[in-house]
DNA sequence: GTAACTATACCGTCTGGACGGTATAGTTTC
DNA sequence: GAAACTATACCGTCCAGACGGTATAGTTAC
C-alpha cells in the first residue's frame, strides 16, 4: 500500500487557518503550502487547483455542519441554547471552518454562499421546532451576530481573553432566548 | 475657477459598490476606475494609493455613522426598535458604506476593524442607555446578525426582493425586542 | 526472492498574466 | 493659466498553475 497522503490534511488545515488570520487575499498556494509544511507542487498534486481545494473545504464543512444539527436535535438544554452556545467562538473545528468559509463568502464566492444558505435553513427549521417560527429567528440573528463579530476579529489577538470576553455575552443572549422562550 | 472634482465622488461610489458586489479581491483599480468612468490616471490624480482610497471610504463610514446614531438617540420608536429596522439591507449610504467595509475587514484590514469597534461600541451604549447593558447585547447581536446576511448576499440578485423578504424577518425580531424591553 | 514495473506522493522551477503604482504628454473646463 | 482630468506606456512584484523530475511503497513475473 501506498503512504498515507499526509499532506492532504494539512494543507486543508493550513488552507483554513490562513483564511482565518488573514484573509483570502494572502491565502495565497505559497502561503497555504509553506504553512502546511509542503511544497507548492506536492499541494498541486492533491488540488489540481484553487477551487479544488475550497471544494474540499467545503465539504468538510458540511460534514461537521450536519454533526452539530444533530447534536442541536439531541441538546438536553435545547435546541436554541445550545445554538447560541455554540455560536461563541471557541476554536472548534465547526467555527473554523465556518470562519474560513466566511472569508470566501465575502469575496462573493457563489457556491460557499448556496451552502451557507443551506446550513442556515437547517438550523432555522430546528429552532422553529422548539420555538416557533418567528422567535426562531431572532435566535438565529443572535447567532450569526456572534459568526459576524468573530469573523471581524479574525485570528488577531489573544484567542483566549477574546472567548472569555464574549462568553459573558453569551449569558446575555441565554437570558434574552429563555425570556423569549415564554 | 478649476472644474469641481466630480469624479473624485464617483471614484469612491465605484469602489465602494465593486466591494459590495464582487468583493475586495476583483476591486481593483482597473475595475474602479472603468466602473466610475475615470482614467486609471484620473483615480490615481485623486487618491495617490488604494490606501488614500481607502481612508476616504472609512472616513465616508465614520460620517454617516455619527448622523445615524444622533438619528438612534432621537427616534420615536426608541433606539432598539430603530436600530434592528436600520439593521435591514435597504441600500441606504449607510448600509452600503458598511457592507463595503466589512469586506475590508474580512481580509484583515486592521485599519477597518478599529472603525468597526468604535461605532458598534456607540451604538451598543446608546442601546444600553434604553434595555440596559444585558439586553442592548442581544439587539446588537441581532443587528449584526442582519448585517451578516447582507453581507454574505453581497450584491447579487434582485435587492427588492431579498429586501422584502429580509423585511419579514424584522418584524420577528421587533417583536422579540418588544418582550425583551418588559 | 529478486528484478522489473507501476502508482502514489511528493519537490523545485518556470511562465504568463494581473495588479499596484509611476510617469508623461496632451485636453478640457472654468 | 491652472485645476481637473484623459490616454497610454511602462515597471516590479506577486500569484495561479504547468511541468518535469524524484523517492518510495506495493505488485507482478519468473
Amino acid at each position: 500500500m501506498p503512504r498515507k497522503p499526509v499532506a492532504r490534511d494539512a494543507v486543508l488545515d493550513a488552507f483554513e487557518a490562513l483564511l482565518i488570520e488573514v484573509g483570502e487575499r494572502a491565502a495565497t498556494l505559497d502561503a497555504v503550502a509553506k504553512r502546511a509544511g509542503v511544497s507548492k507542487g506536492g499541494l498541486l498534486y492533491h488540488f489540481p487547483n484553487k477551487e479544488a481545494m475550497i471544494s474540499s473545504l467545503l465539504e468538510r464543512m458540511d460534514r461537521l455542519a450536519a454533526l452539530d444539527i444533530e447534536a442541536m436535535k439531541a441538546a438536553p438544554e435545547g435546541a436554541a441554547a445550545f445554538f447560541i452556545k455554540s455560536s461563541l467562538w471557541e476554536d472548534t473545528p465547526l467555527d473554523r471552518v465556518f470562519v474560513a468559509a466566511t472569508r470566501l463568502a465575502e469575496v462573493a464566492h457563489e457556491e460557499t454562499r448556496r451552502r451557507f444558505a443551506g446550513i442556515q435553513e437547517q438550523w432555522l427549521d430546528v429552532l422553529a421546532e422548539e420555538v416557533g417560527p418567528e422567535m426562531a429567528k431572532a435566535v438565529r440573528y443572535m447567532g450569526d451576530g456572534l459568526y459576524f463579530n468573530a469573523m471581524l476579529e479574525g485570528g488577531v489577538g489573544d484567542t483566549e481573553a477574546k472567548t472569555s470576553a464574549r462568553s459573558a455575552d453569551v449569558g446575555a443572549l441565554l437570558a434574552a432566548v429563555e425570556r423569549l422562550r415564554d
